[in-house]
RNA sequence: GGCGGCGUAGCCAAGCGGCUAAGGCACUGGUCUGCAAAACCAUGAUUCAGCGGUUCAAAUCCGCUCGCCGCCUCCA
């Protein structure tokens, strides 16, 4: 079953046929570090993460090369405004973006190149396009000539007229067309700069992109990826700058994820309407945030909200609670020739994996992934309810192994890493620290209670409970004795 | 102005020409319970923004209208 994937060069679904079989190079832009990363952000490093975590569940080998931005005009105006250099601003948000990765449980790229680290390179992409007459340099700047590639537009869909009728251009005297983008920028003094053959500079941003994945990539490689708002200019000029300078396709497969909203509008920085990761995880947990953008295909957009958000939370922990049960069901079992699951009950945990992978070939459709996850959940805890003392050996083993198969599906998403009870016991006392009563003087409410209710004294009963339910805490009585949790509000 | 996307039950969200239009949340009913709660189970769109068209067949393709959003400037 071969994958489907969108590309916004052709506008269709394509099916996916790696360069090298079995083999697929990716790379992604990754951030511009100045300041601390934002939702938006999470969606595409997650995005990516599940994209190569399918692509290797599927036995392939991925190379994902994912760079960082760490000089750029923003670097520069936020290292003078904090009196630092821009190499400290940029290696401290660096080591930010790490702490917030590593608690989302994002999976390192093969590679995280530094833009400061490939001056040399890019300074030979900027010659070599100089040399065919694409690029000329004037007063220390280094511009890209549009005009002398005939591609130029392709990949976002726009002709050259088009965009200089929209007056949005800022008028450069040294351009030869108005759309000419800078490769190489004359240092202002003070400004970080490096030596090159037109005098000291720093790079164009979207150099960097170019010259380090041919670098570690090749000049063609399977899929490039990012924002949909990269596609232009950013990946526009790339693509014009790779197949410029090397006279290949630049890239297979241009992959653009869509944005995270607020109130259905773009969060972005300039809007200021952004809410940073740690602003999230200091609410929910990572799985929670995980589950949460996954519920949506990676091109649509998101919109963020805490009810999204407690949905999230409470779909996460229908899984988990699944899981749980199973497990809770030990390794007792006996031969019994009547099995609760039925037929057809069998069959739709057997061909979970293969309706899960039908949906992740179709454009890594998260969304509808999800869905065959819980629709083996609603199977599994249908045939639970029902369970003898000691289940069936059939059944028995028919849970145990398709809970083992959601946990290895849903790690393609990050979700059900943890140990279920442990998840569970966790959130739960992370609930009961939130709130303002201990343990001990619960459990001792409900002795008393539990006393009351043998003597059939209802109405101190209820009391005791009602008077819990205000603290935040609901009772569950069960076969068992009477179990409690902290009421979500 | 140019380019692109979206509009599916109360909310979120799949579906990409043909099986009963996935799944989640909420609601309601049931099981359970002393009554509850929790949990579990069941249930909802004769219909996919509107209007036309193509087709034996359309939520799915085409056209128009309305509404929302994004890009065209740094941006994930």
């Amino acid at each position: 079953m071969p994958v489907k994937i969108y590309n916004t060069l052709t506008r269709k679904k394509e099916t996916f046929q790696p360069i090298e079989p079995a083999h697929i190079k990716l790379y992604v832009c990754g951030i511009t570090s100045y300041d601390y990363c934002h939702i938006g952000h999470a969606r595409s490093a997650l995005a990516f993460d599940m994209i190569v975590r399918y692509l290797r569940y599927l036995g392939n080998k991925v190379t994902y090369i994912r760079n960082f931005t760490d000089i750029d005009d923003k670097i520069i105006a936020r290292a003078a405004e904090q009196n630092t250099t821009t190499e400290e601003l940029a290696n401290r948000f660096i080591d930010e973006f790490y702490i917030d990765m590593d608690k989302l449980g994002v999976d390192r790229p093969t590679m995280e190149p530094k833009a400061t680290e490939h001056i040399q390179e890019m300074i030979d992409l900027i010659t070599e396009l100089i040399d065919k007459d694409m690029a000329y340099p004037a007063h220390g700047d280094v511009y890209y000539s549009v005009n002398s590639f005939a591609g130029y537009g392709k990949l976002s869909g726009r002709n050259l007229e088009d965009m200089q009728a929209g007056a949005r251009i800022s008028v450069n005297e040294n351009k030869h067309n108005p759309m000419d983008f800078v490769l190489w920028k004359a240092s202002k003094p003070g400004e970080p700069s490096w030596e090159s053959p037109w005098g000291p500079g720093r790079p164009g941003w979207h150099v960097e992109c170019s010259a380090m994945s041919r670098k570690y990539l090749g000049d063609t490689f399977d899929i490039h990826g990012g924002g949909q708002d990269l596609i232009f200019p950013h990946h526009e000029n790339e693509l014009a700058q790779s197949e410029g300078a090397n006279g290949k396709p630049f890239v297979k497969m241009w992959i653009h994820h869509g944005f995270v909203t607020i109130r259905d509008e773009k969060m972005s920085k300039s809007l200021g309407n952004f809410l940073t990761i740690r602003d999230i995880l200091d609410h929910y947990h990572p799985e929670v945030l995980r589950f949460f953008i996954f519920s949506t295909q990676y091109r649509n957009p998101l919109d963020f909200s805490e009810a999204a958000m407690q949905d999230a939370m409470t779909g996460l922990d229908r899984l988990y609670e699944c899981i749980a049960a199973v497990e809770k069901l030990g390794d007792k079992s006996q031969d019994s020739d009547e099995p609760v699951a039925t037929t057809k009950d069998r069959n739709k945990l057997e061909t979970l994996e293969e309706r899960f992978q039908k949906a992740m070939n179709n454009d890594f459709n998260t969304a509808q992934a999800q869905g065959t996850l819980f629709e083996a959940v609603k199977v599994m805890n249908k045939i639970m309810r029902q369970l003898s003392a000691p289940p069936a050996k059939t059944d028995h083993t028919l849970l145990v192994t398709t809970a083992a198969t959601i946990k290895k599906l849903a790690a393609v998403m990050g979700l059900l890493q943890e140990d279920a009870n442990a998840y569970l016991a966790a959130k739960k006392a992370a609930m009961l620290s939130a709130i303002d009563i201990k343990e001990e003087e619960i459990e001792n409410l409900i002795q008393e209670r539990n006393q009351a209710r043998v003597d059939k004294d209802w109405g101190r009963s209820d009391e005791i409970r009602d008077q819990l339910l205000d603290q935040g805490i609901e009772l569950k009585d069960g076969p068992e004795g009477t179990g409690w949790s902290v009421k979500r509000n």
